[in-house]
Parts: C-alpha cells; sequence; structure tokens
DNA sequence: AGCAGATTGGACCTGCTGGTCCATTTGGGT
DNA sequence: ACCCAAATGGACCAGCAGGTCCAATCTGCT
C-alpha cells in the first residue's frame, strides 16, 4: 500500500492535494471537480497529480473519499467511542451539527460520493459501504451499551436503531443542502433521537 | 412552455428518450449517461435529442427529474393523498417499499440527481429543493390530518414530523444504495413512522 | 562534492462529449 | 396528388478531460 517512499516534503505536498481535491469535490461535485481544476487550486502540476497517485483521479477520489470519512469520524469524538447515557447522546449530536454547520457548503461529503461515483467505481462503492457500516457500527455499539445498562429496553434491536440513526442522519443532510440551510439536519437528528428515547426502559 | 408543436409520434419519441435516460442515469449515474448513450438505447439519432430538448443535457436532464418526481409521487397514490388514519399510513408505507423494491437498482433518483447535480445546475437544483418540498408537504398535510382527528396530539408539529419522515426515506435510500438491499429504507421508514406513533395522543 | 532518487513542471496526445448543421424522409391536412 | 412542417439520420466540429512522457530541479545522505 505504499509503494513509493515518501519524505515530508512530499508527504505535504499530497495532503495539500487530498484536502484540496475534496474541498473542491464538495463545492462543485466530483463531475465538477478536473485533473486540471485541482491542479491549478494546489498549485501543482500533472506530473505530481500522477506522481502521487498513479491511478489517476479514481484513486485520488478514494483518497479524498477517505480522507472525509476520517474527519467527519473524528468530529464525533471522543463522545462517538462513549455513547452510554442520554447526556453523552446528547453531546454527540451537539458535535456533530456543529461540524456540518462549519462546513463550507452543506451536504455530506460522503452521500454526494456514494450516489456519484458508486456506479462507476466499484471499488469506491465498497470503500464508502465500509465506511457507512462502520459509523453505523459505531452507533449501533452505543446503543447496546445503552442496553446492557438497563437505560433502553432490553428488546432494543441495536443494529436496526443504529442504521435508523445514520440514515436519518444522511437524509438531513441531504435536505439540508437542497435546502441550504441546516435546520433539515437537526430535524431528522433529533426525530432519530426522539425515536431511540422512546425505547428507554420503564422506571426500574 | 411548447414552442413547438408536437405529433403523436413526436410526443411518444419524446416519452422514450425521456425514459430511457432516466433508467440510464439510475443505472450508471449522471456522469455515466452520455447523449450518445441515450442515443444507442432509444434507436434515435442527434438530431432527435436536439430536436425534442433545445436546451441539450440539461433540458433533458430536467425532463427525466421530473418524470421520476411524478413516478415516486404517483407510486404512492392515492395513499399519500388521504394520509388520516394508522391503516393508511400501513398502505402508504407498503406501496412505497412496493415501488423502490421493484425499481432497477436501487437508490432514490432524485436524491441522487440532487447531490450530482445540485452545484452545476441551479435551475435544476431549484426545481429539485421545490419537489422535495412538495413531497414534504404531503407527508405534513398527512400529519396535520392525524393531529385535528385527536390521533396525534395537539402539540404535533406536522412541518417537523413530515420532514424527518422524508429524511428517513432519502437516508434509507442512500443506505439501500450502497447496501445493494432494500432494509435499510425498511428500517429507516419504520423508525420514523414508529417516532409518528410516539406522538400519538393518550386515551380519549 | 556528488550521487540517487524524490520532486516538480509542463508540453503533448487521444478519446470522448456536448453541440451544430443540413439533407432526407415521413405524415397529416386540403 | 400536393405541400409544408414535423421527424429523422448522421456527418462534423471544438473543447476539454484524463493520461503519458520526459526533462529539469531539489533534497537528503554518504
Amino acid at each position: 500500500m505504499a509503494p513509493a517512499p515518501l519524505t515530508a516534503k512530499g508527504e505535504a505536498t499530497r495532503a495539500r492535494i487530498v484536502a484540496a481535491t475534496a474541498e473542491r469535490i464538495l463545492a462543485a461535485g466530483l463531475g465538477g471537480t478536473s485533473l486540471d481544476d485541482v491542479r491549478a487550486a494546489t498549485l501543482t502540476s500533472k506530473g505530481q497529480l500522477f506522481h502521487y497517485f498513479p491511478g489517476g483521479k479514481a484513486e485520488l477520489v478514494r483518497a479524498v473519499a477517505e480522507w472525509q470519512g476520517q474527519r467527519v469520524l473524528d468530529a464525533q469524538r471522543p463522545a462517538l467511542d462513549a455513547l452510554d447515557s442520554w447526556a453523552s447522546w446528547e453531546e454527540w449530536r451537539t458535535r456533530l451539527l456543529a461540524h456540518y454547520d462549519a462546513q463550507h457548503g452543506w451536504g455530506c461529503p460522503i452521500g454526494s460520493l456514494a450516489s456519484e461515483a458508486a456506479t462507476s467505481d466499484p471499488q469506491l462503492a465498497a470503500a464508502l459501504a465500509d465506511y457507512l457500516r462502520t459509523w453505523s457500527g459505531y452507533l449501533a455499539a452505543g446503543v447496546e451499551r445503552m442496553r446492557r445498562a438497563g437505560i433502553l429496553r432490553a428488546d432494543a434491536d441495536a443494529n436496526r436503531l443504529g442504521t435508523a440513526v445514520l440514515a436519518a442522519i444522511e437524509g438531513g443532510l441531504l435536505l439540508t443542502r437542497t435546502e441550504q440551510a441546516l435546520w433539515p439536519l437537526e430535524v431528522a437528528l433529533d426525530g432519530a433521537l426522539a425515536h431511540l428515547r422512546s425505547w428507554e426502559a420503564p422506571a426500574e
């Protein structure tokens, strides 16, 4: 996976390319982002682009997807790893909303890529599916912790609930993009959390 | 809006082009659909494409979006127009799932277009946003009917609930596409409906 | 200093894409 | 039968995208 040794300088250039490409894709879509655009935005040359991403645009986009995915997950931390009380869900909710609110241009970078490139690049599609599964897994783990702690009813299905929450986020982000406003994400997310709360265990 | 008079034959050709393009976009994405592909799939010629869609690809895509939107709405009818009881929501749910289950290739044609073309074609973006608002409006109207009938609590917010349900659908469709299976949509939709039920008015 | 390899720059090529144009055929009304 | 507009076919064009290639430069190491 590391065919070419990279010096510090090389690493920096590579990172710059990935970040700039990510931003461009978020702003103009995958189709609206050409290698020339990236070249111009990063003050680099075609040679460098293919030096760092021998696989061409496809490989670059895959790197961007991974980078963006990590970014979103990190923005939810440490709350995401420690969902075990209503307060922790609340904090997680706040962090998530803050992240997307701060993001230049609304929408989910992952979701966009998923619908735009899923058909043309199976490898990327697989990576994105994996990523979404991972995210959903963290949420499910949080639900499961709540269940084990007796905060949620014993018959709560962690996987289903995790998936439902993630779907609400992704759907909310889609509407947030079309509306050019954050409120749909907020509404969708709060709806999913209310649903989660409805599984609260009856008084002990 | 109807600059060129169309004969029955012309109308049929135009419809054939729209339908085939819609299918192709669903299967290969907007970026993966060229006019040549459409030409080949419909046994037509470049001349016809531009005869029926003087605005070129952009106009064709807009027509496809409208067509797809109508299609999805129709698939939910008549239940969508008459949401006023738990049974009607149930029937609506069944119809919606059946529609997407039957669709070649999973995913939401509207959502895909929204994230793929929103940035490059403002006019299309506006049309898609309108469409989603309309859909959400139908759902909200249903919720409002339930509230007025006293089935839902008086303080239920129809717009928020309608948006939450739509977000769940769109998010569910996104996951359904990445998972290549229908269950995420089902889970997301049922989660949203459970949330709706949690607003049920206490026994009269 | 000197070398090898990483890094950078940019000219260049090729295929495809949206789009134009015009000649030809078709079809419905009189 | 005739005519005109609609419908059709397909050659053609210009621009741009991804990708190749190689020469030049920089960097760290001995």
